[in-house]
Formats: structure tokens, C-alpha cells, sequence
DNA sequence: CCAAAGCAAGAGCAGCGCTCTCGTAATTGT
DNA sequence: ACAATTACGAGAGCGCTGCTCTTGCTTTGG
């Protein structure tokens, strides 16, 4: 009764992660739109009527391909969080900004396969919703640190109503103790740290602020400051 | 010596303006992926050779529908500014941001074509950038006016010094008049409004913020301030 | 009026995702 | 230990794709 039981299953297992490999090296290269499962195939020794034992379609390989994407994203963002002290609310989230910029750069494809274009058979979000979430519950999290150690300085003006609903409905689903006003600010700052990823792989910045490590730098300290992260440095100045 | 001389000549016109309308309804149904080459000679009566006679490559066709899809919105965006008083300086930002959303929500498969991932082959930028920079241009035209009306609240905060250049540059290369500090603000408010487009439409909002109005708008009211924009009514307080 | 150029059509090539069949090998139940 | 079942890889094949090349026909311009 062990993990993997049988040879076959072994068999299995093993060659199910190697055509992912395969498949993601390609992504890395070609993108996701010349993604072929043909290739692949070739690439293995195989057979390409022989992949459909292990991916039931294109789509379904590709899904698998986008979960481990945004697991990758996360895990570097993860990672370079806890680099940083707890109580450096600001650092932590500069750090999950420049780790998610990092990846993207050096995974540009993969990135694009999560944050840009949904492929044409839009791919069910059940499966990737968890994967997808790390990297916003990263900065809540932050946020949700900051309002715990009351070193966030809130803006104290009033929501339409059903945007605090949502904002409280997103603190519930995801049990950070954020306020509306505070976690609708976060979100603003999620949508403007992926969009400026975004603008800077895809080209939209080419002939402004390009290359981005200033603009990005100085994005980034604004953003912290719009969702009321102080400066580590007066952190004690203020209770 | 006509616009279009010859019989053959305006038949040519003709037929290059119902290929890019049958492609733009494909695409509009099927999206940029899916778009084929066959489907649109099919759908227009023709053989799929003889539309290499008007475009040489299904890519060159995807860049004239770019090209529109830019010139669209950009269109879009103007119309809705010529609505607002020039004096309203944040009516017209919100206009612009409204026009992009509605735009982006009425023509989503164009919308990724322009700005989600972009096309395998990568086309050259050379031909869509003036098409590209037209949203751009529209919003630093706001904050243009805003800065020559000495409405603009400009935060003193000083830049670095690569960051100030490239701010300079991109008000030398518009023609804009706007200060470092605000022309790296516009652009990080630009990044946000269409990361936060895109996730509205890429479906990574479906948990949180979604549907996106109320957010929506706050986020653009939230961009105002944080570009310097004033409110209308407090315009006359202070000189 | 005639050579040159533009044009649509057809055949064809290589590639794609995917399905189905078939012989073989591994697994399971008795 | 043997038989029945199941998983598997290989191969052929279908319909589709983008794209090329050749073949006649028509329009154009000198």
C-alpha cells in the first residue's frame, strides 16, 4: 500500500510530470499559443495519440500548466516574504511587488499565459481559483498585518455600499481582518502592480517609461502609500 | 487621378475593407485565436488563397485589426472627453476611464487582442504605436490642461533621476506639459485603470470585486486624487 | 491592340488536435 | 498459476489550419 503502488502506476506518474515539463519548456520558447501537443510528443519519443492517455485535451494540459504558473508566482512571492521581518509591513509588501515583477521577467510566457489573453476555450477557473488567489491573499495578508499591529494608516472615507459589501465579503472568504475601505484600496493596488507587469512585458511601455526598474520602483512606493503602509523608519514614531 | 483611379482599384478598396470586417466579426465571436484565415475567405465567398492577395499573412491581418481596435477606443475615449467642459479636468479623466471600460466590456476579444498577451510572432509595434499612444496621450492631455490651469495638485516628492528623465522625455516626445512628478503619476493611474480593465474582463475579479462597477468607479475617483486632480466643485476656492 | 500586371481558383504541402483500432504488456481476481 | 481485465503505445486517419505555387482569365496602360 504504498504511495504509488504498482510499476505502472510509478510509470505513469513519472511520465505524466515529464510531458508537463516538456510542455513547459516549449511554453518558455514558443508561447502558449504554439504550444503543440505534437511537439511535445516528438520532443518525448512518443506518439501524440499516446499524450491523450495522460491530458484528455490541449486545454486541459494547458490548465495544468497555467495552476503551476500561478503556483510559481505565489512560491516566489512566499518566499521572498519571509525574507523580510514581520513587523517591516512595507518591505513585505515590496517584496511581494518586486518578487511578482521578478517572475514575470524570467517567466514571461508563462505569465501570459495566466494574466493575459484566457485561452479561446476559456478554461474553467474552478480548478486554478486557489492558485489564483495566493498571490492577492499575499498582499491582504500584509495589509491584514499592518491593521493588526494598527500601523495602517486608514483612509476614512465611506464606500457606495455595495463595494463595501464586496470588501467585507472578500475579508470574510478570506478571513483577513481588513477594513472596506482599506481592502478596496489593496485591490486597487493589485490591479495597478499586474497591469504595470503586464504594460512592461508586453510592450505598452516601450516608448515611455521603458525600461521600468525606476518607474516600477517608484510605482510601488506610491501604491504603498496609497493603501496606508508607513515607512518602516516611523513605525514607532506613532501608536 | 481619382482617390481610386481604376475599376480594379476600388474593387481592391472593397474587398480589403469586407475582409477586415468579416475578420472583425469572427473575431468579435470566436476571438484572435481562433480567428482563421478560411473561415473569413468562406464567409465571403472566396478561396483562401486569394485573400493573400490583400493581406500578406494571417499576422498582417491581425496587426490592421489591432490598429482598429487601438483607433477604436481611442475614438471612444475622445468622443466621451468632447462631452465634458474642458474646465472639468476630473469629469474628463473619468470620462476617459469610463469610455476605455465600456469600450473594453462591448468589444472584449478586441480588447485582448490589443492588451492582453500578445500575438506569437510579435508583431511590429512600428505600425499600432501612434494608434497605441492616443488612450495615453488622451489621459495626459487631462492633466495637461489640469497643470496649465494651475488645478493640478502636484505632490513635491522629488524622483530618481533616471525615473525625472524618462518623465521628461515623455512630455517632450507628446508635446505635454506636465511635471515628473505628475506624469509618473498619470502613467502609474494609466496602468492601473487597464490591469484593472483587464482583470474585470480576464475574469480575476469572479471572487472578489466582481461585478466591478461601485469598484470600478471608486478606483477611478481614488486615480484622480492620486493624480492631483481636483474636484470641479472645489475648483474655484483656491487659484 | 498587345504586352504586362492583377486576380481568383485549385491543388497541394506540412502541420495541427483529436479519434479509433489493434496488438501487447501489466495488473487483478480466482 | 492461470484467466480476465485493464492500461498502454503505435499507427492510420479525419478535418482543419496557414501558406505556396501554378494555371488560366480579366483588367490595365502604353
Amino acid at each position: 500500500m504504498n504511495a504509488s503502488r504498482t510499476a505502472r502506476d510509478r510509470a505513469r506518474a513519472e511520465l505524466t510530470r515529464e510531458i508537463k515539463e516538456a510542455a513547459r519548456r516549449q511554453l518558455a520558447v514558443e508561447g502558449a499559443q504554439r504550444l503543440s501537443l505534437r511537439a511535445v510528443a516528438r520532443e518525448l519519443g512518443m506518439v501524440s495519440s499516446a499524450l491523450y492517455r495522460y491530458f484528455p485535451s490541449r486545454d486541459d494540459l494547458l490548465t495544468q500548466l497555467i495552476i503551476d504558473a500561478y503556483e510559481g508566482i505565489a512560491d516566489a512571492a512566499d518566499a521572498a516574504v519571509a525574507g523580510i521581518p514581520a513587523a517591516d509591513e512595507r518591505g513585505r509588501w515590496r517584496a511581494v511587488a518586486n518578487a511578482a515583477r521578478d517572475w514575470a521577467r524570467s517567466h514571461p510566457h508563462e505569465f501570459g499565459l495566466v494574466y493575459g489573453t484566457p485561452v479561446p476555450g476559456y478554461q474553467a477557473p474552478t480548478d486554478t481559483v486557489a492558485s489564483a488567489s495566493r498571490i492577492p491573499i499575499a498582499l491582504l495578508t500584509v495589509v491584514r498585518d499592518a491593521h493588526e499591529n494598527r500601523r495602517l494608516a486608514v483612509p476614512d472615507l465611506d464606500l457606495a455600499p455595495e463595494l463595501a459589501a464586496q470588501a467585507r465579503a472578500v475579508a470574510e472568504l478570506t478571513g483577513l481582518d481588513v477594513p472596506p475601505a482599506a481592502m478596496t484600496r489593496a485591490v486597487v493596488a493589485w490591479t495597478q502592480l499586474f497591469g504595470m507587469i503586464s504594460f512592461e512585458l508586453f510592450g505598452q511601455l516601450v516608448g515611455s517609461m521603458d525600461p521600468a526598474d525606476a518607474f516600477f520602483a517608484e510605482a510601488v512606493e506610491r501604491m504603498a502609500d496609497f493603501v496606508g503602509l508607513r515607512d518602516s523608519d516611523d513605525s514607532h514614531s506613532t501608536g
